[in-house]
DNA sequence: ACATAGACCTGTTGGC
DNA sequence: TGCCAACAGGTCTATG
């Protein structure tokens, strides 16, 4: 999936389409994803006008006006593509000049933009990992309440993630995976962050505070790894494997920066590094690291 | 409390 | 070429 970059890229795509726009039709072609869809969803979003597009970690959050806030995961294999009048609403590979179904097209939104022209806004997702829900009606949900600091912006420091990791004898690399510590980080980011940052994954998360609980020069490092890769991979628009394409059918750039993921058995990519890439299993995920520099 | 393994799904890929 | 096992961006649940 779609990480939090790929998040933030599709939340970007869909909203000048979205904002300000009335959901004529919501279409549920089946009943559930990974969780069931809410059996009002249709009626609850009909003839409503959307506010907002926002994104907390790697949820999307649609605001309509007089409807509940409608929280979206794209899971594993998630996607929205977005047709128009015209077929083609951004540069891009997307061409075609009227709205087809695909399979695997599980919800689909007819809309009416802030333009005033006719548009679809489809969600696709062969792994159906992916999720739809309703909020309460306060905004608030447990899915979002138990999620920890976004990695965007400069919230996120040494002296946070040494707090955060204090004590804690998990991995690293598992640490950095949970969604309550760090909010938007997958399988991908944490294997680069940790190259960037020169740790190995399989460091034990505690060992980023001093003996005083304070922060150290790892726990700055790292912070400033996971920061800096976020950003950067938000500025890339998103990266594209297999199945995740931005909005407009178009692909991401980013994995052509990978410096570690899927790449097992290549030179370690750090100046001066002759360490090869290592591929190991951990909590039943790759890790891909350079065992020379990480430590 | 915390940490790991299994479950949920379908599609793609690589090895024989 | 064909077949099948392994693997894939996530996260909830159960178990130790």
């Amino acid at each position: 999936m779609p990480e939090l970059p790929e998040v933030e890229t599709v939340r970007r795509g869909l909203q000048p389409v979205l904002e300000g726009a009335r959901i004529e039709k919501v279409d549920l072609r089946r009943k559930d994803l990974r969780f069931p869809l809410p059996p009002d969803m249709a009626r609850l979003l009909e003839g409503r006008t959307i506010r907002s597009v926002g994104r907390r970690a790697k949820y999307l959050l649609v605001e309509a006006e007089d409807a509940p806030l409608l929280i979206c995961h794209l899971g594993m294999s998630g996607s929205f593509r977005i047709e128009s009048g015209e077929g083609v609403l951004t540069p891009g590979v997307f061409h075609r000049e009227r709205s087809v179904d695909r399979p695997h097209d599980h919800v689909v939104f007819g809309l009416t933009t802030y333009a005033g022209e006719a548009a679809r806004v489809v969600f696709n997702d062969p792994r159906r990992f992916g999720f739809m829900l309703f909020a309460d009606a306060d905004g608030s949900h447990p899915m979002l309440a138990s999620l920890g600091v976004e990695p965007t912006g400069n919230s996120l420091g040494g002296a946070l993630l040494a707090e955060l990791f204090r004590g804690r004898a998990a991995p690293l690399k598992a640490a950095l995976l949970d969604q309550g510590a760090i909010a938007g980080l997958g399988n991908i980011y944490v294997c680069e962050a940790l190259w960037r940052a020169g740790l190995s994954p399989r460091r034990a998360a505690g060992t980023l505070a001093s003996a005083s609980g304070g922060p150290t020069l790892r726990a700055e490092r790292l912070a400033a790894a996971i920061r800096a890769v976020i950003a950067e991979a938000i500025e890339a628009g998103g990266s594209s494997l297999r199945d995740y394409t931005h909005v407009d059918g178009s692909l991401g750039y980013f994995q052509h920066r990978f410096s570690v993921y899927d790449r097992e058995g290549e030179p370690c990519p750090k100046p001066g590094c002759s360490g090869i890439v290592n591929r190991i299993v951990q909590s039943g995920r790759s890790t891909f690291f350079c065992p020379a520099c990480q430590r």
